[in-house]
DNA sequence: CTATCTGTAACCAATGCAGTTGCGGAGCAT
DNA sequence: ATGCTCCGCAACTGCATTGGTTACAGATAG
């Protein structure tokens, strides 16, 4: 069980900001939450269940990773008219792909990756997945 | 040759935004720009050989899909220390895989889909590359 | 009952980006 | 040459997003 202070400094950032990404991943079911004295985060379920892309999903927003312009484009112009439904379907494919390589890596492969790193073996698996949760948050362009 | 006027129009945007892409498509050689009476882009290349791939590399900051966050991690724990090493190549090959798929579809196959839809045909396809830089470049979040 | 931790709301500051305006310059037409 | 059209670029604005921070209520163990 590790508590979000902990995590915090070892991203260097904010408790609150690692509770909202805990609050995140409790809701999807990776990880249980405890109040008070000696609680923290901890793993609900096996890491070697947990894909990257699980965490992934539990974290972002839900929006596309390509965002079409919201308003409607012209009518008057063939292109502007229909642009959108042509470049849809291959964004949304362009994103599968990517998704595909998140869903075949899990925490526990992670977590051992890093174990062979860290020659210590201190660290438990438990904080893996919450510093992956927030590293994966902090999504940067396209 | 399309004016940026024109093609704002047709997304519903500003002309001088849509100049600000044509200037990243001219400078990857993807488009001609002509001022003047009469002048607008114009594609410079076999639309059948520029991919959505390479629109969106001449579009993009050059920032990563996924960003690793740049402070350094604390060094005392073992999980922030090695996290970012072991995240980053997975973060490239899931990058990779969904380039991969822009980088199967050219400019020309957009055009004709488009094509397909509008029943006229009095597009030419030059400003289907503009709209395709236009509405790649509206990157949504992550 | 107290100390410890989470959950959540509210707020601030920084950031980034589309949109806008205002030039200067380039090319075509007359 | 003169004027019209159109791009290039710089500067500024306004809006939205986001991480960071503070504050406080609720839960839990000793």
């Amino acid at each position: 069980a590790q508590t979000s202070e902990r995590i915090a400094a070892s991203v260097n950032t904010n408790p609150v900001v690692v509770r909202r990404i805990m609050g995140a991943l409790r809701n999807a079911g990776m990880v249980s939450v405890q109040p008070g004295v000696g609680g923290g985060a901890t793993l609900s379920r096996d890491p070697a269940g947990i894909s990257l892309l699980d965490v992934y999903r539990a974290v972002e927003d839900g929006d596309e990773l390509f965002s079409l312009p919201a308003s409607e484009p012209s009518r008057s112009c063939n292109v502007g008219g229909h642009i959108r439904d042509v470049l849809r379907p291959i964004f949304c494919q362009a994103h599968r792909a990517m998704e595909g390589v998140l869903a075949r890596v899990s925490i526990a492969d992670v977590g051992e990756q890093v174990m062979e790193r860290a020659q210590a073996s201190g660290c438990c698996g438990a904080d893996t997945a919450a510093v992956v949760g927030a590293v994966v948050r902090e999504r940067a362009k396209a």
